[in-house]
DNA sequence: AGGCCTTGCGAAAACGTTTTCGTGTTGAAA
DNA sequence: TTTCAACACGAAAACGTTTTCGCAAGGCCT
């Protein structure tokens, strides 16, 4: 087993200090050029690499950002860290990811582990509990340290920091409005409970598309689940209900969940019902029919956080406290769940 | 902006010396009560917590997990990751995630990076060009290292470490028989190319099972996909050809494109053709019709690789040579893409 | 009173770097 | 021959910990 070698050792080989090692790998003019060939020949003999502990230690950077998210094992959340992958990596830095579990205490555990030198800043998106809980203390916690945090998409205006988000309220409006142009008139919602800040959005979204052209609201055309495992039930009811001939849904498996009831009571999507999601993942790609929705494009989001956030890292000392936020496009991507009547 | 507070400046405040403060921390009896409590109220009024990094240095243990994986954005992937954070943080773990894009380069360079004393051991998916390249010094380099690799789903027996796979080949196998003992006899699959070693695996459990039911082969009904990108046009030259009468695909993409073509050609699944899949993600359980699966447990998956790297971490001197390979069961999820004859 | 053990604390090394500063040697200029 | 710059290198500090060891003071026993 060779184990990594330290420049320490090169030093002890060839009977140099340390400090002509490491000058000598950095091309340092003060050291001749005899010696500076040496060094290097022999480090690349044992392939030296210089610990990255050691330098993070030094230069007070770990080149490492921190993610804080819900969970990955959704669609959304994945191509997030997919886009911030591609932009740490084009500048050298890794990224530690954390998963909050949509709990409250995992996430301010993770912060805190992560803030105690392991990250240079984070990029996060809110878990349930803590927008729930409107309990942002952690947050501005690490702000104040001085470590900068990049929120996207479930964010807070009680925290002050760079945000990236879509403008949920216009998209949701967008395509309740390409319903009402489709002249359905009794466009029914399926949303989460109004916590979630972005189900809140997309609810307002959907609410002023039937006020501006003068629909009135049915309470009975909204639903709203709490929690994701049985959301069949109240869905199902809204179908046998026929009381709507579109649906907006705020995520795709609602989406999806209230074509395959639809199916169950031989109403057919979209010459019967119109369907349109949120979130343009697979299975809205894949689904049958394929589900009209608004893209959020979650790699950009990615991208853009992670380029808000390595901006802020190298500005550094300039402390520049005028914080931004920014506003990913969205579009609604026509497919078969929608039709022109 | 309320720095992060240490030892040295506890120390100064308090006036006593740095290895007091550490101890006083610690609770060493060498330490009088006195003194014990000052520091410890202090500590906690400052909110003092160990800096991760010199940490690392001293013990030369970083507690992370490097996970290089091919992408994130795919169901599988994003389970296993899930897995191993789960057991990673019920040990005090953190991971890092790198993603090889399917690159031989990315997956060399993240690993170079990593091993520079980043994380403490690897569990990592081969990326595709490295499968075909079989080029795999870089992962023998950091064993020889001393760094723990487990290998999991996409490995190679040309390096000696822990592995977590399925039983490809067996899980095919049984697929297709599942499929003949429904009576259908022109089973067709739809496999990727041979370096890729599930594919690989799977193609030859097809094989097998066509074989010992005595079915001939028909070279005709075997297709390959390369790229997944273009993919439409070899499945549907299959289903064109009305030679089969069900499918045995090798991922819930090639599946769901297959249904979808069928679909355009007017054959019904399951009543014209039946399809299995493999890989329980997303697209299976929301597909219209549903489809019958090889689950494929991501999850387990993923907490054995993190469960195995620990154990060997925490074993540490006692140098156990004794690489194990541990097989995750899988079973066929029965849904709707097949039917009983 | 002398010796010894306990108590309580500090100095220093170690982890692996980088960088500043000091220092000895050499050669050339005066 | 003296002086000074240039050159080549080493010592040491710094980052923030933990831990080993040494040491002084005090109390107790003979």
């Amino acid at each position: 087993m060779r184990k990594k070698v330290t420049l320490k050792q090169i030093a002890r080989e060839l009977d140099v200090s340390i400090s002509t090692v490491s000058k000598s790998l950095r091309d340092s003019h003060e050291i001749s050029e005899d010696t500076r060939l040496k060094v290097q020949a022999f480090a690349k003999l044992y392939n030296y690499k210089p610990n990255n502990i050691a330098l993070s230690l030094k230069n007070k950077k770990t080149k490492t950002i921190g993610i804080i998210i819900p969970e990955i094992v959704h669609h959304f959340f994945a191509t997030v860290i997919s886009g911030i992958e591609q932009v740490a990596n084009e500048n050298g830095y890794n990224v530690i990811v954390c998963l909050s579990d949509e709990s409250f205490a995992k996430e301010v555990i993770n912060l805190e582990m992560l803030a105690n030198g392991s990250t240079d800043g984070f990029i996060m998106s809110l878990s349930k509990e803590t927008q729930q809980k409107k309990d942002f203390h952690h947050i501005q916690e690490v702000i104040n340290q001085g470590m900068p945090v990049v929120l996207f998409d479930r964010v807070t205006n009680d925290v002050f920091c760079d945000k990236v988000i879509i403008d949920d309220k216009q998209a949701a409006f967008d395509a309740v409005q390409f319903l009402i142009e489709q002249r359905f008139r009794k466009v029914a919602l399926i949303t989460t409970v109004d916590y979630v800040s972005v189900g809140k959005l997309r609810t307002d979204g959907y609410k002023e598309a039937l006020n501006s052209n003068h629909i009135a609201i049915d309470e009975e055309l909204i639903i709203k689940i709490e929690d994701i495992e049985n959301c069949a039930i109240k869905i199902e009811n809204l179908i046998k209900s026929k009381n709507c001939d579109a649906i907006f849904a705020v995520n795709e498996l609602f989406a999806v969940t209230a074509i395959k009831i639809a199916a169950q009571h031989n109403l057919k999507v979209p010459d019967d019902i119109s369907v349109i999601g949120f979130t343009d993942g697979i299975i809205s790609q894949f689904s049958t029919p394929s589900i009209t929705t608004v893209s959020q494009n979650g790699i950009k989001m990615g991208r853009k956080s992670a380029q808000m956030l390595i901006d802020r890292l190298e500005l550094e000392d300039e402390e520049n406290e005028q914080y931004t936020t920014e506003i990913i496009e969205t579009n609604l991507i026509i497919r078969e769940s929608t039709t022109t009547k």
